[in-house]
RNA sequence: GGUGGCGUGUCUGAGCGGCCGAAAGAGCACGCCUCGAAAGCGUGAGUGGGGGAAACUCCACCGUGGGUUCAAAUCCCACCGCCACCGCCA
C-alpha cells in the first residue's frame, strides 16, 4: 500500500499515476475523505476513553457510598465509548480498503500506455540466420522429444494441459541451470533460499498478489493457503514484522511456481512457454528507499549476465505504466529471441517496488528520526521452462543436437546435447 | 491426530482485576572514572497512532481475535505458534 501522507500532501501525482495504469483516480479522493472521516471520529473516541480512564479510576478509589454513583455514571459512559470505538475501527477499516486498492505511484520515467507501449531499451547479440546455416529451426517441442527431454503429452494425460514432464537431458538441463544460478548468485553476494510454496493469505496480500492478479493464483480451499506464483511472496513475506539493522539484504530464491493462467485460453498453448508449474531462481532484495532504483538496475545487470552466459539475443523493455503489477512503480523485463516465434519472448521480469509491499508486510529498518518502511525488489534469474527453450531454439544443429553454451557446461557435464533413440 | 506445559519490552524473567507500559537482571547508548580498557557509578532508550507551530498531551499495544467488567497482561472462550511425550509417517 502507498503512504496516504503521500497522497494527501500530493494528491494530483496519485491520481495522474492511476490513470496511467488504467485504474480509477476517484480512488485518491475516496481515499482523502474516508481517511477524514476516521480521524474524526478516532478523536471522538479518544476523547471518550480519556474520560472513561479517569472515572474508573476514581471508581476504583471511592469508598462507601461515593461509589455507587460513579459506577453509575461509569456504566453509561462505556456504553458510548463501546459505540465509539465502533464506529472508529469502521471507519479505519473502510479507509484502509480503499487505500488498498490503490496501486503504487508510478515512476514518471516508465513509459506510459498499454501492453503494446513498451520502449525498447537496448538489444543484445544477433538472432541467428538459419538460412545461413541451411536449415529450418524446429520448436522446442520437437527438440524436446528428439532429445527425450520434454513430454508434453505425458504430462497432459496425468495433470492436463500446461504441465509436462522433463526427462533425462531435460532434467538434468534444469538442474544445471539452478546450480549455475544458485553459484552465480552466491558469488554476487545473495543469500540461497528454498522457500515454503505454500502460504497464508496474509503473506499472499502483503505482495499485492491477491488483488488484481487473484484470478491466477491456486487456492488450497480446505486449508486457507495459497501456491505461490513465485518465490518473491514468500522472499518478501520473510522480514515480516521485522526491523532490519543491516541493509541491503539479497535473497536467490530457488522454487516451484505454480499459475492458473486464467484468461490465457488459446495463448501460446504448445510447448513449455506458459505453463501451470515450473521452478524458477529469483532474485530478491531488502534496501533504503533511496537505493532502490540504483538496485533496480543492478538486478537488471545481474539477469542480463545471465542471458549473456547463455548466449541467446535478446532485448531489453520498460514496460508501461498500464502493465505493470501493483505493487511495482517500474518493471523491466528480457525478452529472448525465439527463433521458431521469429519474436522476442520474455523470460525475466524485474520490478522495483519501493515501500509498497513493505508497508503492507511491515518491514522496516531504523533512522535516526525512527523507524521507516524498506524498499523491495525482485528480478527473475532464471526461470526454467522458458530458458529451456531459449537454449533449445537458439542452439540447435540440424541433425537436433542442441549446443550447450559455455557456461553451463561445467555444470551439466557435457557439450551437446544428443538425439535419443 | 492425542495428552500436558508455555507464549510479557532487544534477551532472560516477575507480575494481587484498579497504584502496570509493565519489577529485576543482562545487553545497548551517553556521561563520570581511567593513559586506555575492564570493573564500578550515574543518566537515557519500546512500537504505532490522534491533536498541537511547539513545549507537550491523549489513545492503543503484554501471541491473535472475541467475551465478562465501571476497569483486563491478570478472569472466560476460540484460534495460532512453541516445547515435551505418545501415535502415524516421507
Amino acid at each position: 500500500m502507498i503512504d496516504l501522507k503521500v497522497i494527501r500532501e500530493n494528491p494530483d501525482a496519485a491520481r495522474a499515476s492511476q490513470k496511467v495504469r488504467g485504474e480509477d483516480p476517484a480512488l485518491i479522493d475516496q481515499v482523502i475523505a474516508a481517511d477524514d472521516a476516521r480521524r474524526t471520529a478516532l478523536t471522538t473516541f479518544e476523547a471518550l476513553r480519556a474520560e472513561q480512564n479517569l472515572l474508573s479510576k476514581s471508581v476504583g478509589a471511592a469508598k462507601g457510598e461515593e461509589k455507587a454513583p460513579l459506577l453509575e455514571k461509569a456504566k453509561a459512559l462505556s456504553a458510548q465509548v463501546k459505540a465509539a470505538e465502533a464506529t472508529a475501527s469502521e471507519l479505519a477499516e473502510k479507509a484502509q480498503s480503499i487505500l488498498l486498492q490503490i496501486h503504487n505511484l508510478i515512476d514518471t520515467d516508465a513509459p506510459i500506455g498499454g501492453e503494446e507501449d513498451f520502449v525498447i531499451i537496448e538489444h543484445v547479440g544477433t538472432p541467428r540466420d538459419f538460412t545461413v546455416d541451411g536449415f529450418e529451426p524446429r520448436d522446442h517441442v520437437e527438440i524436446g522429444k528428439i532429445l527425450k527431454a520434454i513430454d508434453t503429452e505425458r504430462g497432459a494425460k496425468v495433470s492436463g494441459s500446461r504441465f509436462y514432464y522433463l526427462t533425462g537431458m531435460g532434467a538434468l538441463l534444469e538442474f544445471a541451470l539452478v546450480n549455475y544460478a544458485i553459484s552465480s548468485a552466491t558469488k554476487a553476494g545473495f543469500t540461497p533460499v528454498i522457500p515454503p510454496v505454500l502460504v497464508k493469505p496474509h503473506a499472499m496480500e502483503g505482495t499485492g498478489f491477491l488483488g488484481q492478479a487473484a484470478e491466477n493464483v491456486f487456492h488450497l480451499e480446505e486449508d486457507d493457503f495459497y501456491l505461490v506464483g513465485t518465490s518473491e511472496v514468500p522472499l518478501a513475506a520473510y522480514h515480516m514484522d521485522e526491523i532490519l539493522d543491516q541493509l541491503p539484504l539479497r535473497y536467490a530464491g530457488y522454487s516451484s511456481c505454480f499459475r492458473r493462467e486464467a484468461g490465457t485460453y488459446g495463448k501460446d498453448t504448445r510447448g513449455i512457454i506458459r505453463v501451470h508449474q515450473f521452478d524458477k531462481v529469483e532474485m530478491f532484495t531488502f534496501c533504503k528507499p533511496e537505493d532502490a532504483k540504483a538496485e533496480h538496475l543492478r538486478l537488471l545487470q545481474w539477469e542480463k549476465d545471465f542471458m549473456n552466459a547463455m548466449e541467446i539475443p535478446y532485448r531489453v523493455i520498460d514496460v508501461a505504466s498500464g502493465d505493470l503489477g501493483a505493487s511495482a512503480i517500474r518493471k523491466f523485463d528480457i525478452e529472448a529471441w525465439i527463433p521458431t516465434q521469429n519474436a522476442y519472448r520474455e523470460v525475466t521480469s524485474t520490478s522495483n517496488c519501493t515501500e509498497f509491499q513493505a508497508r503492507r508486510l511491515n518491514i522496516r529498518y531504523r533512522e535516526e528520526s525512527g523507524t521507516r518502511a524498506v524498499a523491495t525488489l525482485n528480478g527473475t534469474l532464471v526461470a526454467i521452462p522458458r530458458m529451456i527453450v531459449a537454449i533449445l531454439e537458439n542452439h540447435q544443429n540440424d541433425d537436433g543436437s542442441v549446443n550447450v553454451p559455455q557456461a553451463l557446461r561445467p555444470f551439466l557435464g557435457v557439450d551437446r546435447l544428443l538425439p535419443q533413440a
